[in-house]
RNA sequence: GCACCCGUAGCUCAGUGGAUUAGAGCACUGGUCUUCGGAACCAGGUGUCGUAGGUUCGAAUCCUACCGGGUGCACCA
């Protein structure tokens, strides 16, 4: 249709355009297009009246109906289905809505990059969302795609677990509840350190300086805690991991970058991008970039810190997969650390394409009916947690019926994920157990469970190899038709921009257009033509399709029964 | 104080510079229905698009200022 329109642009006027069809309230067309607005001014002429002389080449070839000239230049159209359902046909395989925008190029994704000291918390629940519907995103638009977990497992954390494990806890503990009591200790010793900051005194302070040291020249005991306690930890964000269905290639924590990282900073030194303080302490001037608080890349006792060893994952990924995009999928109190780094990389003549992939906090609703970040004071909710209470609810909408463990688990897993898909990424989420688990709307169940039905049909309803459609006219279907040739340009919209909401959106629509669809159209039961049940069962294999594949680039399965 | 983000219906949020009526979900009211699977469909409506200017043929969308909220601002990550 766009490549027709701009065919009689370029025929009236000379000129190429390129044709953008919005799709207008119904009862004025099928289509619409502002060409001629576009071009009222490199033409000098009145749009109206370009509007109407292509409108009329466009009613004289034909191929579309009810050309119409409204307000101050548009061009509504109509279009007949069957040439819709054509049109589709013709663009249909596989890989139907995937482009290969990204062909030749390697981008590299961190996901989701959990801390290790506390068990696995909804904090990094979007992390986790947002970077793989990122990295699907880009699989889908011909990307090479790497994905690195960039675990923190390095710094003080250890320290503080051994000082309290040794003051509070005991290998019996340890042996029972794992990473949670881990979490305690580290939680409690936390606080103690703080109640003693207050006092004035720095005992349990130094302790953990002393295991960061031991640890750092590898002395026996310490290395046998840090394996110890990593194993549990690390377990643990592999259980959770293994139940969000997400997976990285590549776990390169940052204690396997930190001795690099101070390597990276000597050289920083030498070449002078880097000047170090009286106090020790290194730091690289931004001031010349328009950043005016410069970045620490080495504390003062000479210790490696998140900028150093940040410094050495950029050193790495760029000499070993020589990326042309970095996405780093972190929440957005980062924001500013992250300009820094990015500038750190100019200066060091890094030029990759560099995104900090931001979203917006989780709040929570206090009882007085305001929002508040969810903070660790307040009892941040635990992934385990969250997974088990929606693994039963779901469980509980389904009972009496015969549906797996596997599909009950693809039911919760699909509300939790939709849900963080329902807005832009940017906006903060409101968590609230009710709409988590919506299963009505706006939600995953309701668009999983649009998909179940189609595939109900198609399973009950299989094509044989005689059926024709010959002349089928698919005006009932037209709606569908127009929604299904939307796709493609959605997946490229939303790879463009990394905003996976939109994919949602749009896979909502569609299951909205299937539930009005089957509510008055009878696909393959009484009454139907061979005809038309071959037409609407071929036109449902498509939409089938197009569920499976958006909604997998959400990290949401389909299940068989629900 | 400085930087970034946000402000659209009672609530939660969509809305590539397009219009002839700014849309969804939730909640509320009524209706459809012996379902190719009702977790459905249909109908009912409220909006100074934070405020004030500006750019434009055209602004919720772009620019400026202000008001309100969030986040961050070197030895935590």
């Amino acid at each position: 249709m766009d490549t027709k329109i701009s065919q009689v642009v370029h025929d009236l006027f000379d000129t190429d355009v390129e044709v953008v069809l919005t799709r207008p309230d119904p009862q004025f067309g099928d289509y619409a297009t502002n060409v001629a607005m576009q071009l009222a001014r490199p033409l000098g002429k009145n749009p109206r009246e370009i509007a109407e002389q292509i409108a009329s080449r466009l009613r004289e070839a034909g191929d579309f109906s009810d050309v119409t000239v409204a307000g101050p230049g548009f061009i509504n159209f109509r279009v007949p289905a069957r040439s819709l359902a054509d049109t589709l046909d013709h663009s249909w395989s596989d890989c139907y809505g995937e482009n290969d925008d990204g062909a030749g190029k390697t981008v590299i994704v961190e996901y989701p990059s959990p801390n290790m000291a506390k068990p696995y918390s909804i904090g990094h629940l979007r992390p986790a969302n947002q970077g793989w519907a990122a990295r699907r995103l880009m699989d889908a638009t011909g990307w090479k795609v790497i994905t690195d977990n960039h675990l923190g497992d390095y710094g003080a954390p250890f320290g503080i677990w051994v000082v309290g494990y040794l003051l509070f806890s005991s290998e019996e503990a340890l042996e029972k509840d794992g990473v949670y009591e881990l979490g305690r200790v580290y939680i409690e010793t936390k606080k103690a350190l703080k109640e003693e900051k207050e006092r004035g005194e720095s005992t349990l302070a130094n302790q953990v300086q002393d295991w960061l040291i031991k640890l750092e020249r590898n002395e026996e005991e310490a290395v046998s805690y840090s394996k110890r306690f990593n194993e549990i930890s690390l377990k643990h964000i592999h259980d959770v991991m293994d139940r969000m269905r997400i997976s990285t290639d590549h776990e390169l924590g940052e204690a396997f970058f930190a001795p690099r990282g101070k390597e990276a900073v000597q050289v920083l030194l030498k070449s002078g991008i880097a000047k170090q303080n009286d106090d020790g302490s290194v730091i690289v001037p931004l001031d010349d970039l328009g950043i005016k608080v410069p970045l620490l890349v080495q504390k003062s006792n000479g210790a490696a810190l998140y900028a150093t060893t940040d410094l050495a994952t950029v050193l790495y990924r760029d000499e070993t997969w020589h990326p042309d995009r970095v996405v780093l999928a972190v929440g957005s109190e980062q924001q500013f650390y992250f300009t820094q780094l990015f500038a750190l990389c100019k200066k060091i003549g890094i030029h990759t394409e560099y995104i900090h992939l931001w979203f917006g906090m989780i709040d929570q609703v206090n009882e007085d009916g305001t929002r508040e970040k969810m903070s660790s004071r307040k009892g941040v909710v635990l992934m385990e947690k969250l997974l088990d209470t929606a693994e039963a609810k779901a469980r509980e909408i389904v009972e009496g019926r015969e549906v797996t463990e596997e599909d009950v688990k693809k039911i919760a897993l699909g509300a939790i994920k939709f849900s963080d898909f329902a807005a832009d990424r940017r906006t903060n989420i409101l968590f609230d157990w009710k709409t988590i688990f919506a299963l009505t709307g706006f939600s995953g169940p309701y668009v999983q469970y649009a998909a179940v039905r189609v595939n109900k049909i198609i399973n009950d309803n299989p094509l044989t190899s005689s059926a024709e459609i010959g002349t089928y006219d698919y005006e009932t279907e037209k709606a569908i038709l127009a929604k299904l040739l939307d796709y493609p340009s959605v997946v490229r919209l939303a790879a463009r921009d990394l905003e996976p909401h939109k994919v949602a959106t749009y896979i909502y629509e569609l299951a909205r257009e299937m539930n009005r669809y089957y509510e008055q159209t009878p696909v393959a039961t009484g009454g139907v033509s061979e005809v038309e049940k071959a037409a609407r069962i071929a036109l449902l294999q498509k939409v089938s399709h197009v569920f499976t594949h958006g909604l997998s680039l959400l990290g949401i399965e389909v299940p068989q029964k629900m």
